[in-house]
DNA sequence: TAATTGGCGATTGTTGACAATTTCGAGGTT
DNA sequence: AACCTCGAAATTGTCAACAATCGCCAATTA
């Protein structure tokens, strides 16, 4: 539930967010074409706002438009992930060095809480789901907001992470392994807590690139899974 | 002229560019209230259109949007471009990085011949002036497209650069050292050329973080002469 | 006198009808 | 049979009127 933009109490505010969610659960699958009459009625709203409202997700990149042409929701293929996560190694590893220098003690403090909150999700039945559904999140998230850099909180929570999110969330059937991420967690944790922003930034990176790594094998399979299926 | 967007046959599209460029130039001060009303009549258009340029220019980052509230220029403070420049950093290095690993050869001779081009424009009576302007971004707009990701050209060309071209612009008629720039771009440049593209990240980020320090100083001396007019 | 509340004006949000453009299919031609 | 052209339907873009919300100023009250 990130909303960053307050906008709730106008009727393309909440057509947004709607649209946001449909996107990123797949109800609206990906390639698929927005049609404004279609959307619209089916929201109960006029034409007005939902092509606002789809301004607004093109503005997330969640959706493409070309004018006289229509909206369609983004399409990730394996080489747009790619993409996807080469720009988040050098953006989160910048967000970690700068949470390193100048998070407050408060915020480290939140920081480990939301650590221990997690492993006992982890630890209870469907803890893995959990985790990597949204729980994950809230780890990169807090990252982020303490680089204290106002672009690039805007940037990473902005745009990139609902891409994430949905890539995650259309991809989570599939078993992943928990136990190193929430470790490297720990780890990342612990040298912004020391104030460490060199080895803050590696070991982003190296968290970020071992799981475009895990995401990529994934994909693979996936796709010779489906290859042998037909 | 990047008009990354080809949309340029519909009303909403050109109110967009004309906004864009009333807002680099300072034509429309940063700050300055937006009203629908007043640019839509000055434009010749309806409220329509010219709302959903709006919008797109708050994509661009270019414009603050409250609901109920209208949408004002964004302002661009100290702190606001140091953070720009942060992540700037982050990212123009990654592109050269990716640059120098996968350029063309092609590609790195239009790179070459865009130099010697600025070279001249700068031997040239008010070469300064027009290098600081706009072919500067040509250099960079270029190692952007040239790292091939085009995640990264979207968050360069569509919403840094514009951001980097309305402060450049407004500050224009200070004076600024060319000579060191344009030799950092010749090393850059080489170093793309050889595929080394450790030294081509450092490289830009030195280079840019110089460009930072500049401005910085220049922001300050500004403020300075301000205080003691009044 | 200072703070609060009420209403008035201005601005933004929303709507449904109308115009322009693209797309898709039918028909004819080579 | 394949290709091109033309036209109609569907979809997107634009408009002007209407409704809702916010900010401001004045009147009122403690």
């Amino acid at each position: 539930m990130p909303n960053s933009t307050a906008t709730e109490k106008t009727l393309s505010g909440k057509a947004s967010v709607r649209l946001t969610q449909a996107i990123i659960t797949g109800e609206l699958a990906q390639g698929q074409k927005l049609s404004e009459a279609d959307l619209a009625t089916r929201f109960g709203i006029s034409r007005g706002p939902l092509r606002e409202a789809i301004r607004e997700l093109e503005g997330l990149r969640l959706v493409k438009r070309i004018p006289h042409a229509g909206a369609r929701v983004v399409q990730l293929d394996k080489t747009s992930l790619a993409e996807l996560y080469r720009v988040r190694e050098a953006l989160e590893g910048l967000a970690c060095r700068m949470a390193a220098e100048q998070m407050s003690a408060a915020e480290v403090d939140t920081l480990f809480k939301l650590l221990d909150s997690h492993e006992q999700d982890i630890a209870a039945a469907d803890g893995a789901r959990y985790f990597q559904r949204e729980g994950d999140f809230d780890f990169h998230f807090h990252i982020a907001t303490g680089s204290g850099n106002q672009m690039l909180i805007d940037l990473l929570i902005g745009e990139l992470y609902q891409l994430l999110r949905m890539c995650r969330y259309q991809t989570s059937h599939v078993a992943r392994r928990t136990g190193p991420a929430l470790k490297q967690h720990r780890q990342i944790a612990e040298a912004i807590a020391e104030g460490d922003g060199d080895l803050a930034e590696l070991l982003m990176r190296r968290h970020i690139s071992g799981a475009w790594k895990s995401m990529s094998e994934m994909l693979d399979n996936k796709a010779r899974e489906g290859r042998n299926e037909q």
